[in-house]
DNA sequence: CGCCTTTGACCTGCGC
DNA sequence: GCGCAGGTCAAAGGCG
């Protein structure tokens, strides 16, 4: 074993990935979408039979929270659920292809929970932009 | 030295 | 009324 870890760097790198993943850190998969995020909190879910990550926006005058959880049929793919508006414009241009949408994006995602559920919006969050 | 991330425990709400 | 699950807060450790 100690010649595949050895001049396998890229495997060594998959192999921590994989680590992380079942230890349910899902901030190597977070996606950027233009807030800052802070971590407070991380609860394996029996429903899903997998983590599911808590996030919340480091702004001061930002309530908004998100909550990232794997898809219990489609490993390796993460699902993230808006929770509450931001109460300021995204700061982050690296989220530039919907940072004009991200805050409106939030917004409507608050009232499409409510009424619709989140798996329309989720779904084409994760799927959608991702794929 | 400061900031961020991770883990554990506690509390609240819902269902049976 | 009790039990289970989910969610949140706080503290400690590690890394930059």
């Amino acid at each position: 074993m100690s010649n595949s870890e050895a001049n396998s760097p890229t495997r060594d790198d998959q192999n921590e990935e994989q680590e992380m993943e079942q230890r349910g850190n899902i901030r190597l998969n977070l996606p950027e979408d233009g807030y800052e995020w802070k971590k407070y909190g991380q609860k394996f879910i029996r429903g899903i039979g997998k983590f599911r990550s808590y996030f919340k926006c480091q702004k001061a005058n930002c309530m908004a929270k998100k909550k990232a959880e794997w898809c219990p049929s489609e490993p390796g793919k993460l699902r993230i659920v808006y929770e509450n508006p931001h109460s300021h414009g995204s700061n982050n241009s690296t989220a530039a292809a919907g940072s004009s949408q991200s805050s409106n994006n939030a917004n409507q995602y608050n009232l499409l929970t409510q009424v619709l559920g989140d798996q329309s919006f989720t779904s084409q969050r994760s799927s959608g932009s991702g794929s």
